[in-house]
RNA sequence: GGGUGGUUAGCUCAGCUGGUUAGAGCGCUGGCCUCACAUGCCAGAGGUCACAAGUUCGAAUCUUGUACCACCCA
């Protein structure tokens, strides 16, 4: 294994059982040795047994008595049939790390998980198999047997997904998981149907739905596939009334002209203004229809004037909803005509459009024929053509709930984050619709409506399936054959899961909950139906914020899709660099953006980020083995404490400030930059390195410099800054953390004391209940009582801190820019008039000599070094490496070039400064800036001048 | 057609209420297997902030317009 993987990339190979157990192993093992851990991190050698042990403890169960305040998040329910996607993959990372940050907090924190059952999705994929398996279509089985089928498939596979969010990690309490179609689920979607019906809100209306002729059923909008297809639009004259003329409609359906109700044209087109209000006879049925002004005619088709069906296309439809037009169907389930087709009855579409085009010519109506590409709609299953179809369908009637679901955003009792999309919300409630709730289908809620076909009457019953009307006592009567979209269902998720109707405590306790994190594609399907039914059944918003995760596109910014292979499987990267990778790349993107796009590449960067973490603490481990428990407790001793302890303590304790506001605003991207910036480039590249010689052979190196407690310190500060970035890190990324964690607390925990939080910390059970870290904690391990005197020696430590960074840095990039390898040991001189300065220098001369190859080191007011020197300066410090004779010419060059960059801002700041109303305008801070940078840029270029002469 | 958002380095993106020399990651160039990490270390190059006009002492940031891109709704 191990072999292969150095040999190629790690790639996709399921680890062996001996891996496996081995895993096991290692991730229960109390304390490996610092040697035994491997120098790369392997995520799939300790994920699994982490999950299984956090499960096993109980941690991610909601205690409802617990008098903490409550945070309560409903995950939004993935499909049961579906698979984790990429954006399952961010907007759960998100949910875990709100959950996660808010347990740590020591809030009372419960997070729902659940599935809905996708009523047409489900229902296809188990009639599908039925075919493939069997050869049986449903109503081969019959309604009760197809529907013990889906349960059965369900049962199979239904958890699918559920498994695919363990993987990424999720913390829900799996204890309440909850399901659309469940008993209590349903119960709650039956009581919510019969009182919206009782109040009448709920309505039986005719609406066109896609109908599918061949399959015999309704389809959504998003199983009608549209293709372009070669047809003609056929030119039709329509005789007007009293024989006066003609009007000329263009289509390309001429069989439907048998339903045509009106004639519509553009109430400004001034080409048919006389015409309104007007009646033309219809060809063939011999029907007078009105002339009709509507805004939706397009003046530049074909001849501006169109024939409006509305009971065959979706914009006549509206027409005619308009107009109060009469919505004649001419059409039967099976696609044949009916009778209101009159002659043409019996026919199906495409013999009916024959017979109807000849009949036309035969008269003389028939203008012209033209080819034309249009598109047209295709059953998604069957193929055949889609046929636009009046039929009953059951409605939410909107108006009446959204008042209330408008002004709870107004109001600011919900707040959606980005706030802009406050205005999708207003927009789509200001002009909604009644809601068709009914589907053809058999897997979902079955509607509590029965209908007596004796009497007549319709009434819902959601306690039992009556025998006889309830009004007549005849037994001719039957349910409704629909189900309710499942929307309707999910409308009802963040109450409904929490045991309603019934008054549970859960309910009590957590609703309403804190906060909902979905997609922008469905702030109307769900969001907004979430909010209306919420405030309609439990009188009080659903939740406090909305927050919108973007969409996650390919790297090109367009949608992921299986078909052109873009998409991204989550679980694949998982596999390949850990949840842990998954989890920080989703987090690190901007939630103020409306798309992201994922490049795969992104994820490698935070691998190797997790890769640096592993090896921080392998090199703590490997440092500290000496160290005891009681000396990590009592906290590091203040007298002991070097600079850079101090400097890296105050740097842990801003960023334990700025993630949490981070987390605050939701600004996942900046409380993942903070760790970024902080572990690599603070802890690692600089903190690490700083006490590279305090941990060492002391022998070796400048003896008594630093004394045993200087070394103790340094392990202290070293173990408990480690610490608090794993607690600070572990809401995004859970993993790592706890591995590393549990590692500390194996050598520690034993340590009683409280002095330092990282040991109280660690008495916890494990890292997902540890305390949040607390910023005031971190600096009382360094400040003292005296609160002024701190002050000072703060500002003292941070200016050495960046003295002794940027030399080091400017002799760097001298060595860089002259190609002197890293090992080849240069003389150096820091030079400054100022005694000040030189004291700063000196307090920082060891950083120096230990991070850069140095022979000899002068500080002082001047140097007595002799020869070639390449010289940098900051402000009046003046940095030389000497270098050897040939370098000369290059570095005059080096030098011109940093001349002409310092002049040009030398110029700038001082036009800026001798503009009157700059100075008069500008607050006095910027203005004050202006001039010290000013001073800085001047006297560097007074120095590097001289440098520059004394080349020459 | 309506709505919403975007256009900043080769790529993917930060840049808060206008104010130092516009940043990061990846990629690229040069030098390093320095005893935590080559999934690494040290440096470097690379930007007219889509375009135009305006407001202002000062605009990537505010206003207006234009172009292009994307998504949602019809």
């Amino acid at each position: 294994m191990q072999g292969a993987r150095q040999a190629g990339r790690p790639g996709f190979s399921l680890p062996g059982p001996t891996l496996l157990s081995r895993s096991v192993i290692f991730a229960m093992t109390t304390t490996p040795a610092p040697s035994e851990l491997p120098s790369r991190y392997d995520p799939q050698a300790i994920e699994a047994a982490i999950y299984a042990r956090w499960e096993k403890g109980g941690w991610f169960r909601a205690d409802v008595a617990n008098p903490a305040p409550a945070y309560s998040i409903v995950i939004p329910p993935p499909n049961v049939t579906g698979y984790l996607h990429i954006g399952h993959a961010l907007n759960n990372t998100l949910q875990d790390i709100l959950i996660r940050w808010r347990r740590m907090q020591g809030r009372n924190t419960l997070w729902v998980p659940g599935t809905d059952h996708a009523g047409i999705a489900t229902q296809h994929v188990v009639e599908r198999q039925l075919w493939r398996d069997e050869k049986i279509d449903r109503r081969d089985l019959g309604r009760e047997k197809f529907l013990e089928r889906v349960w059965a498939w369900r049962e199979q596979f239904g958890s699918r997904i559920i498994s695919q969010l363990k993987r990424l990690g999720c913390s829900c309490d799996w204890s309440r998981e909850r399901f659309t179609m469940d008993e209590g689920l349903t119960r709650a979607v039956l009581t919510v149907f019969q009182r919206l019906f009782e109040e009448g809100l709920i309505y039986r209306g005719d609406y066109l739905v896609n109908w599918s002729p061949k399959l015999q059923t309704a389809l959504s909008d998003d199983e009608v596939v549209h293709k372009e297809v070669k047809g003609h639009l056929w030119h039709i004259r329509y005789p007007l009334e009293g024989g006066s003329g003609y009007i000329q409609v263009a289509t390309t359906r001429p069989e439907t002209m048998l339903g045509d109700t009106a004639v519509a044209v553009h109430p400004g087109d001034e080409r048919y203004a006389a015409l309104h209000g007007k009646t033309v006879i219809l060809p063939l049925m011999e029907r007078p229809i009105p002339i009709v002004p509507d805004a939706f005619v397009d003046k530049a088709f074909g001849t501006g004037a169109v024939k409006v069906t509305p009971g065959h296309d979706p914009n006549d439809y509206e027409i005619g909803k308009r107009h109060d037009l009469p919505f004649i169907n001419i059409l039967n389930p099976d696609g044949t005509l009916n009778e209101n087709a009159g002659a043409y009855r019996g026919l199906d579409v495409p013999e009916a459009r024959r017979r109807v085009v000849a009949d036309l010519e035969a008269r003389g109506l028939l203008v012209k024929v033209e080819d034309h590409v249009h598109s047209v709609g295709h059953c998604y299953r069957s193929g055949c053509v889609i046929e636009p179809y009046m039929s009953k369908q059951w409605f939410v009637r909107m108006k009446p709930l959204c008042a209330p679901a408008i002004e709870a955003v107004k109001q600011g009792r919900i707040e959606f984050v980005p706030r802009h999309y406050e205005k999708i919300y207003f927009h789509w409630l200001e002009n909604v619709r009644d809601w068709p709730i009914s589907r053809q289908l058999w897997w979902g809620h079955r509607i509590p409506i029965f209908e007596c076909f004796d009497c007549g009457h319709v009434w819902c019953d959601i306690e039992q399936v009556p025998e006889r009307c309830v009004k007549c006592g005849g037994y001719n009567i039957a349910q409704d054959p629909d189900v309710l979209d499942t929307w309707f269902s999910s409308a009802l998720w963040p109450f409904s899961t929490l045991g309603w109707p019934d008054q549970t405590p859960d309910l009590a306790k957590y609703y309403p909950t804190s906060v909902l994190v979905t997609a922008h594609d469905i702030i109307f399907f769900w969001v907004a139906r979430m909010i209306i039914m919420g405030l309609k059944f439990m009188g009080e918003v659903p939740f406090d914020k909305v927050v919108i995760n973007p969409m996650v596109m390919d790297e090109h910014g367009r949608k992921m899709s299986k078909s052109s292979g873009t998409a991204i499987d989550p679980i694949e990267v998982i596999d390949e660099m850990g949840s842990d990778t998954m989890r920080l790349t989703m987090a690190s993107y901007p939630m103020q953006s409306r798309n992201i796009s994922l490049a795969e590449k992104r994820f490698e960067s935070f691998r190797n980020f997790n890769n640096k973490l592993w090896n921080a603490a392998r090199f703590v481990f490997m440092n500290v083995e000496d160290l005891a428990p009681e000396d990590l407790a009592a906290g590091p001793d203040p007298a002991a404490l070097e600079l850079e302890d101090r400097w890296i303590l105050g740097a842990l304790a801003r960023a334990i400030e700025q993630a949490g506001a981070a987390l605050e605003t939701f600004g996942f991207d900046a409380y993942v930059d903070t760790l970024y910036k902080f572990i690599w480039n603070q802890y690692c590249d600089w903190y690490l390195e700083l006490v590279k010689d305090r941990l060492g052979d002391r022998e070796l190196n400048e003896a008594g410099r630093f004394s045993p407690a200087s070394r103790t310190a340094a392990q202290v500060v070293l173990v408990t800054v480690l610490e608090h970035v794993l607690r600070l890190m572990h809401p995004v990324a859970p993993f790592i953390t706890e591995e590393i964690w549990r590692n500390l607390k194996g050598r520690y925990a034993a340590g009683a004391g409280t002095a330092n939080p990282t040991t109280a910390a660690l008495a916890a059970e494990t890292i997902m209940i540890a305390p949040w870290p607390d910023e005031a904690g971190v600096r009382n391990l360094y400040e003292s009582e005296n609160k002024d005197k701190d002050a000072i020696r703060d500002m003292i430590d941070f200016c050495t801190m960046e003295l002794v960074m940027e030399s080091i840095y400017r002799i760097r990039n001298i060595r860089g820019q002259m190609s002197i390898p890293p090992n080849m040991a240069v003389d150096i001189a820091i030079v400054s008039p100022s005694e000040e300065r030189l004291r700063l220098l000196r307090a920082g001369e060891h950083y120096i000599r230990s991070l850069v190859s140095i022979g000899e080191l002068q500080i002082g007011a001047e140097t007595t070094l002799r020869g070639f020197a390449s010289t940098g300066a900051i402000e009046d410090v003046v940095v030389y490496v000497y270098l050897p004779e040939q370098l000369r010419q290059q570095e005059r060059l080096r030098l011109e070039k940093e001349i002409a960059r310092l002049e040009k801002g030398v110029a700038g700041a001082q036009g800026k400064l001798a503009n009157e109303k700059f100075v008069a305008s500008a607050p006095e801070a910027v203005v004050q800036s202006e001039r010290e940078r000013l001073a800085k840029m001047q006297s560097e270029l007074a120095s590097l001048r001289e440098q520059h002469k004394a080349l020459s």
